[in-house]
DNA sequence: CCTTAATCGAGACGGTACGTCCAGTCTTGAC
DNA sequence: GTCAAGACTGGACGTACCGTCTCGATTAAGG
């Protein structure tokens, strides 16, 4: 979370675990009332009864903290068998469009992201605590498609992990577009017709001679 | 653009013209060296060599102000007709990822729709200036695939429309998410990739019996 | 007062003269209540009803204001013509004490004093707004004295102004000194063994065969 | 100096004695470097390779410090016997505007007592450390003109410890504000015109028939 | 020798003020 | 009525110190 977990010094006041924990819940809370354009340092120090200099001996700016504070609602993600590929993904599409109706999560998620494309370490965090997280789910759908034979198994690993990512990016983009920014409702027509598509197209790309999703240097 | 198109008063200075394209050009130059987050409408209005009153009159904040600055590179996305919706997919994907990777679209658009997630009257702004208008490359390309006989021509129109808006979603969320979030590169055989599971995807649910991409009040 | 004076642009809105006498009022007000100090720039700005910005765009720093909103207290000292030397030193020996008292001066006349011997430019504005103006109580006596005939007339000018600086220091180092570091009152008592000190010093040269407070490289 | 001198208790580990010295060391040290106001404990601390628990359990707070930290400087000041009142006074006066000029003390005395015009407890302590042990140099320099014949032996009690007062206040007082407000030199001129003035003074006083200084009430 | 207790360093803590910056508004005189 | 200029209120920023606190580690003196 923050870099204490990199051995650190033996002596002085440790520093206090329950300020962490109180100053990520009034982040949230702050996140839920005033949004993140409105969201103050001072403020959260004020609600996590928590002085300033507590929050940036932790963080460095408001970003990070806003990461920390939100990553760890994105582990809720499950990914429960639902029989057959096409429910597994209608139900992550639509568990990931609930996620992202949360009003903590729906105005710091891109906020974040466009902070991040000018700030090269805040990046990396977003990746490391939010985005290859979420990529476990693909990869488990995959895999349980694969066991009951809805995908073939036999493809070389270069072209699986370009799939896997591919079919992340599709998801997690289709999801977020169509709630941030069309702005329409992700509803359960909206999903299955989602989850229609992808499992048609992956079907498709397995059933024809050639694979078409193959990696291109990659053997059949 | 900006709100002068409501009657306004016959008498008195006209504004100047200038200004306006001045302005907006000062923008997206604030917006390519400094970013979102660090852009001020003082340094806009002394870049444009135009006092920030002049803004303002113009413009009711710095997120209106940067919708309108960067609405109007998304016009420049074409549709060439390449032969095949694949093809035709491919390149809007690549020419879209190209307009990403500018520093002005790719600061300015997440931060905008992240502020608008608390604002709707600038949600509604960047719909009707920028979301909408790219519809049409999709409505464009459903179309000539339809003349090409690559896709059926029989359906409903509540079911175009919802296949129309879902192929949006993805394939503008997709690239979005690849280039900004995941932060890796939109190639030529990533394209190729997520060209492949559209086409395969749409096909498979026309050759199916029942079309699973069909809005679900619709006969069929 | 305040840099204003040197020729200002012509343009933009001008200063507002109320905030000018407001933020002076306010200072002298919270020095009062809370001393030096405390006293902080946000408070004064709180009081006067003003922004902090607008405090620093007129004083760099509290040292400046605070000298600018004591100064014109001194102004106050006035010499009446008690019809002997002594009378009139002993008059303005216990004026001065009087106004040393109030909270005002007593808190922040030292204090700027202190900042200013690491402060070039404001050690200038004391002398300037302060201490100069002060001298000519003693120019003034001095002068009274010699039309009196209590003073010889017949001094070369250099001792003359040697002299005054003397007396000066002698007279406002004393009823300091008294008052805020020896920390014992500056009573009528007091004030007449210093004067007497004073005109008996100044006779005893003046009748010497050499003036003992001649200039030393003065005729006589 | 630091409160151990009330009975403290006798177990447990005691106090550093070198750390006493390294503080007040350090602070001087900070003081002609940085100055009163930029002169903070922490920074003392690290200079005195000391904990900043250290400082403050010895003393409250940074005027205490500062004035034990000066306190021992002005112990220097000596009157040594050169034969007349005026040159003992000329000396002692020189002295002190030597004393004055060290950085350590320039910044410091002013400071501190401007802080003590709000602050009893360290008005007391700047009286016991620093006022009063100088007060023996006019004791002892009024004793020898006594004994030298130079000024009369037979005031009551009241009217000498009177003078006395007096004569401190003006030399302290006139040195201090001529090096400190005035900003002008302390050189021979001046402290010879300095001399002058006061023994003039003392003598016209104890030559004229009733003694212009004595104490109201006192008998003559 | 072994407790006992106050000391030591380090450094985190809650506060408070700093001086700067920016948003968005207002006031001026010129056009 | 618009324009450039620039002062205005308001409020967050991130930093710096203050003086306090909590640690674990030293010390002596007293048992």
């Amino acid at each position: 979370m923050c870099s204490r977990t990199t051995a650190r010094s033996r002596t002085g006041r440790p520093r206090s675990a329950e300020a962490d924990t109180a100053i990520l819940d009034a982040t949230r809370a702050a996140l839920v009332e005033l949004g993140w354009s409105k969201l103050t340092m001072g403020d959260v120090a004020a609600r996590a009864g928590v002085a300033k200099t507590t929050l940036y001996r932790r963080w460095a700016n408001k970003s990070e903290l806003v990461v920390d504070a939100v990553a760890v609602l994105f582990d809720e993600l499950q990914l429960p068998d639902l029989g057959s590929l096409r429910a597994d993904i209608e139900h992550v599409v639509l568990e990931f469009a609930a996620l992202l109706e949360r009003p903590e999560t729906k105005t710091a998620l891109m906020a974040v992201v466009a902070e991040s494309t000018r700030d090269e370490p805040l990046r990396d965090r977003i990746r490391a605590s939010i985005v290859d997280r979420q990529k476990r789910l693909v990869l488990e759908g995959r895999q349980r498609a694969q066991e009951r034979g809805e995908l073939p198994a036999d493809r070389d690993p270069a072209t699986v992990a370009a799939v896997d990512a591919l079919i992340f990016d599709v998801v997690a983009g289709a999801v977020v577009n169509r709630s941030l920014v069309t702005a329409e409702p992700v509803d359960r027509a909206w999903a299955e017709r989602l989850s229609a598509l992808l499992v048609g197209g992956l079907s498709a790309a397995a059933e024809s001679g050639t694979d078409a999703l193959r990696e291109p240097g990659a053997a059949r």
